[in-house]
Parts: structure tokens; sequence; C-alpha cells
RNA sequence: GGAGGGGUGGCCGAGCGGUCAAAGGCAACAGACUGUAAAUCUGUCGGGUUUUCCCUACGUAGGUUCGAAUCCUACCCCCUCCA
């Protein structure tokens, strides 16, 4: 657990604890006696590795402080593994979740996993050398684990007592939700899965996110036990907004990593309207931007701070994405936001010109720009004030858009609110 | 296997023969205020070209009624207690 007045000594602990990475640890000082090792050249990079599941074709916010803790990992000196759960998430991990998930096929599982490597490669640097990130799959050993082996080997050294004891497993108990005997595995496996890569890659660290505690020791158990093994834990807080929403969920849906999931442009504007409350925190947890910077950047005065946004927005977007696209994220959105303009990163609408030529009412453009769900949403939308042709406000939702509403740049800027824009350009 | 309770809109949760596209809350969207923030207030919140009209919807399939989310039958699923 972590002790209160823990300061430590390596570059790796030091930064966690300064940039709010830290939740608790298995033995912090023992693991931050290693570490100085490392860095004074006395041993070889510690080896530590992340799980993630294979859930969806690309991680999304949510992970973005898991990738950060490798890299900050690999930025000190040490080696990290990529887990990928490619045989885990066959089972689906029940911390904490009233409800199983829905299992995914192989097909699934093996397009998700290649989405997902991509992320990784912004973040990482791969390769061979010591320091280089690996990208293992856990499916590499699980599906072919033969079952009672597997049991008189691993089994017998969990016991079903303590097991139940796991917040993550007593709370939905305790909800009385049922929990199957194959999500109940799940952390035996998880816990395998540590020992089996000390085993083939001398990993002997684990970190994860708060709610992965209770498997991430259960693995250093299971290590020690079976093999005598000395592994370590850390886990980074669970993270909400200020005002205690989760992160990484907007109107649209999840914030995802991934170019195809989520535009750059979109990427920055979800950083961009970060909470005046965050912006400290935000800045240190997801850029590489060093502290006396991030604290004259959040004590910025009333509407000043927005200037530590756009920072924010930048440097996150360009780990993300690349230097050029969250450049031209914030022109787009300078243009769009302060000159009353539209950028190029807005998202286009090719409309056919005869279609334009004959006019489109402007409920029916509306949708068609992806502005709105329905018609009849769209009508509201209008009706209630928040539909606009080119900045200028649409009184009547039967109005009919045509190549005259054509701006100087030939296009037609559709606004539902004043966040959501798109280019209807003639094709 | 026996007894009982329950499955309602994105979620929670009322309704228990017409006045129900279904109270209330949350989430969401828009408006006002601002700083592309938070908080607050207002409006909207199944679909249909603007609708005193139509369609779809209250686990599934049938039925009784002029009329059902509400009653009946069968089936599926969940929960509780007993065995």
């Amino acid at each position: 657990m972590t002790e209160p007045a823990f300061t430590p000594a390596s570059a790796f602990l030091g930064r966690l604890v300064e940039r709010g990475y830290l939740n608790q640890g298995t033995d912090l000082t023992a693991l931050d006696a290693r570490l100085v090792e490392v860095e004074k050249g006395q041993r070889a990079p510690l080896i530590a590795y992340i799980g993630f599941d294979c859930t969806a074709e690309s991680l999304h916010v949510g992970s973005l402080i898991q990738i950060m803790l490798l890299r900050h990992w690999q930025q000190c000196g040490q080696k990290p593994i990529v887990l990928m759960g490619g045989g885990t998430t066959r089972i689906g991990d029940p911390s904490f979740r009233d409800d199983s998930r829905p299992l995914l096929d192989d097909a699934t599982i093996e397009r998700n996993m290649a989405g997902i490597r991509r992320v990784f490669e912004r973040f990482l640097t791969f390769g061979d050398g010591p320091t280089d990130a690996i990208m293992v799959n856990n499916a590499d050993w699980l599906d072919e684990l033969a079952y009672i082996p597997f049991l008189r080997d691993y089994g017998r050294h969990f016991t079903i007592n303590r097991m139940l004891s796991f917040d993550s497993v007593r709370l939905r108990l305790e909800r009385e939700q049922p929990l199957t005997f194959l999500e109940f595995n799940y952390m035996i496996l998880q816990a395998y899965d540590f020992v089996e890569l000390a085993r083939r890659h001398g990993c002997s660290v684990q970190m994860g996110g708060s709610d992965q505690w209770g498997n991430i020791v259960n693995g250093v158990e299971l290590g020690r036990r079976t093999q005598g093994l000395e592994l370590f834990g850390v886990t980074s807080p669970l993270l909400t907004t200020a005002s205690g929403a989760k992160m990484g969920k907007t109107a649209q849906g999840a914030v995802w990593l991934n170019p195809e999931s989520l535009s750059p442009y979109d990427y920055w504007q979800y950083w961009r309207n970060t909470e005046d409350a965050d912006v400290g925190r935000f800045l240190r947890l997801f850029t590489d931007l060093p502290e006396d910077e991030i604290g004259r950047l959040e004590s910025l005065p009333g509407a000043e701070i927005n200037q530590a946004k756009k920072l924010l927005a930048d440097h996150a977007t360009t780990l993300c994405h690349g230097a050029e696209a969250a450049a031209e994220a914030r022109h787009t959105a300078e243009t769009t936001f302060e000159q009353g303009g539209s950028g190029e990163a807005l998202p286009t609408v090719p409309v056919p010109r005869a279609e334009l030529g004959a006019g489109i009412p402007a409920y029916a453009l509306m949708v068609t720009a992806g502005l709105a769900g329905s018609n009849k949403e769209a009508r509201r939308l209008i009706a209630g004030g928040g539909g606009r042709l080119n900045g200028a406000l649409i009184e009547d939702a039967n109005r009919p858009i045509t190549i005259e509403d054509l701006d100087a740049a030939g296009q037609i800027k559709l606004s539902a609110g004043k966040k959501r824009h798109a280019l209807v350009i003639p094709a």
C-alpha cells in the first residue's frame, strides 16, 4: 500500500508522484530501489506490462492514462510490454460491472487488436533494443492451456474464500448480480498472465488502473507462491472530470484514439473543452509539458485559462495524431470559433450539385450533414434556434438551401448549436 | 421440482381497460448567461415534409374487448423463498 510520505528516489516513481499517476503499489520502496539501480547502470532495465482488452477496434481516452504510464516507463529508461488480451477478451473482465460483457468472436478480436496496435506506435518506440517496447498476445499461452494441469499447478494457489473477498467480485455478489464461472476465472487467468510474462520475458512489474488492483495483486502473489518471484504492482487513479463524470464520453460517444474512429479535429476539441478545474491535472497526465510551465498555465485567471486549454489540446493531439494534425485542428478551431469562418478540418459532406440546384430543405440538409439524427430532430433543432446557415440563424426549417447559399469559398457551413459544424460542398 | 415476484422509452422508475407516445428522475440536445468552461435557468427529448392525421413501441406469440402497457392463454428470460 502507499506510504503517505513516500518520496521516491527513482526517476519513474518520482514522475508518477509529481504528475498524479500514482494510486497505490505493492512494496513501492523495494521497486524504487530497483529502479534506481537501473538508473545507475547496475542492473538491466526493468520490464513492466499493462494489459489491454480488445473489445473495440480502438482504445479510447479511458485507456490513455495507462498508455502514458508505459510511455513514462520507457522514457525513464525501462522496458515496456503491451499485453494484448486476445485470450482474456474472450472471457470478459467482470470487475465492477453488473453485466457480463458480450462474448466476441475471434475475427472481431483479431481486427480490434490490429487497430489498437497502431495507437501504441504513436506513444511508444517498438523494437529489439533493451528499452524498446514489445507487444505480446496472451492468446499465445492461454489458448493452449490444458485444463487439468493448469488447475493442479495454479488453481490450488487460489482459495475461493479469498477470491470472493475482492471488491470486484464482492460488490457484484452483494448486488445480487449473477457472476458466471467463466467470468470468475478472469482473475486467475490475469494472474497467470503476469507469471507467464515473468517467465517468458523477465517481466517483473504490472501496472494498470485502480480497478485492476485485485487482479494485479493476485498475479504478484501467484508469482511468489509458484516460483518465488519478486513481482511488483502499480496502479493509477480512476479518472473522473471535476464535475464527477467519467472521462472520455462526449455527445458523439467515446473519445477514441484512432483517427478513423474519431477525427483529430474532434479529438482536439475534446481537450479544448476541458473544464477549468481539470486543466492542470490533465496537462500533467496527458502532455509532456514540464511542471513549471504547467504551474503557470493552470493559474491563468478567468478566460485566459483558455490559452492553457488550447495548449493542452495541442500537446495531447500531437501525441496521439502528430504535430501536423494538431496544428490543422487548432487552425480549424480558431477560424471557426474566433473568426466565425470555417476551417478545413471540419467534417465535410458532399452533396450532388444537381440536388443543390433544385434546393434542399434546411431540415433535410441538417440530417444529411449528420447534424441531426432524423428530420424531426432537425426541425426541433431549427425551431429551437439552434440551426445556422453560414453563421446566420435559420428561421424556417423548410427554407430551401441552394447553390445560391455557397459562400466565397464555394461551400456551405451548417451549424447545430455553437459547437457542431459541417461543411456542405457540391459534388 | 414447488411457491411467489418481475420483465415499460438510452438508463432508473411510475402506470395496471380508454383522457398513454406512456408520470417523475438521470443522461442527452438546443436556447439564455459566459470564456468553445462549470454552475444555474428555459425548452426539447420514438418516427413520418411542418400534421386536431398516420406508423412503430411497454419480454415473445396469440386471444378477449368498440378499445389493452394495463385482462386471458402459451412460451422465453430474470429474481426471491422452499426442496
